[in-house]
DNA sequence: CACTTGACCTGTCCGC
DNA sequence: TGCGGACAGGTCAAGT
């Protein structure tokens, strides 16, 4: 599920709603996902304030006074929703995805000193939180391993470009889902970029020109902030903060839109298999 | 090292 | 209505 745009979308959602909280208790009956002991919960997060909530790729790191940070992964179809006072918290009842909270599919739930809470709910399970020192969180594998932020003022198509040089005999998108090559890229905006500069997505690294790379550099920040200022794209399970669901899909072009027509020539939407995933083309306009 | 595929889970939808 | 299979927004561990 939630790639960039989401996870960015819940960061802001938990900095207006979490920062100053102190947290009461915790509970998790979930050993996998949530690997960290009684003891280390009782020593690094209760009584702790949430100090930051930032964002690197598509992890969310929920930062404690107490020194530790909560690394915490939504993967597919993870949600990290707040309630306060009134069950719908601060949304509309009608916006909302989830109803009352706990329910079957809450990991973990965190109660904060103030009688609110925030409910880690994943249906799937492949999503995980974890507590590390602050300082350690750069040395994590992934951390380390993961490209740039696209969205970054100093990011240029240049810089871009050159990310690829490593994957030349893969496909273009096979590279941009690549974590290792650019952050925070997933199947939605892959698509919708590739769309975008026209690129067909089964093309080979190698293949792509540097004019080419230029123009999906622009559109993968295009539809990327597209998306953030409509507050992400909820396909089915992504929510906000508040429990309610972005609207980026309205204006998707391919993704989820097979069998229509193509908004720029007018041919006919084909989802085929590629890479592993569902993929959106239009092959009459993406070469 | 680069590349591909399957595994991890639960739920839903589609065809028979 | 029941049942089997495919599919779902992400990443890893294995295999070649």
């Amino acid at each position: 599920m939630p790639e960039l745009p989401e996870v960015e979308t819940v960061r802001r959602g938990l900095m207006r709603l979490i920062v100053g909280k102190s947290i009461e208790s915790e509970t998790h009956d979930w050993p996998k996902g949530f690997p960290n002991s009684k003891s280390d919960v009782a020593q690094f997060m209760l009584g702790a304030e949430v100090t930051d909530v930032r964002r690197r790729a598509k992890v969310l790191l929920i930062e404690l006074s107490s020194g530790y940070t909560l690394v915490t992964h939504l993967k597919m179809t993870g949600q990290i929703v707040f309630r306060g006072d009134a069950v719908f918290g601060a949304g509309h009842p009608n916006d909302s995805l989830v109803g009352e909270l706990p329910d079957k599919s809450t990991r973990v739930t965190i109660d904060f000193s103030d009688g609110s809470h925030l409910h880690f709910n994943d249906q799937r399970k492949f999503g995980w939180m974890k507590l590390y020192p602050t300082l350690e969180v750069p040395e994590i594998d992934f951390m380390k391993r993961v490209g740039p932020e696209p969205l970054e003022d100093d990011f240029t198509a240049k810089d871009f470009a050159a990310r690829f040089a490593r994957r030349k005999n893969t496909s273009i998108k096979a590279a941009l889902l690549d974590q290792t090559v650019v952050a925070g890229v997933g199947n939605i905006y892959a698509d919708e970029s590739l769309w975008g500069a026209q690129i067909d997505p089964r093309r080979k690294v190698a293949d792509v020109t540097t004019a080419e790379f230029r123009k999906l550099y622009e559109e993968l920040r295009y539809v990327m902030n597209l998306a953030i200022e409509k507050g992400g794209s909820t396909d089915k399970n992504y929510v906000n903060a508040d429990g309610k669901r972005g609207s980026y899909m309205d204006f998707a072009r391919v993704f989820r839109r097979e069998k229509q027509p193509c908004p720029r020539c007018g041919a006919t939407i084909r989802k085929i298999k590629h890479a592993g995933r569902g993929t959106h083309v239009c092959e009459s306009c993406q070469h």
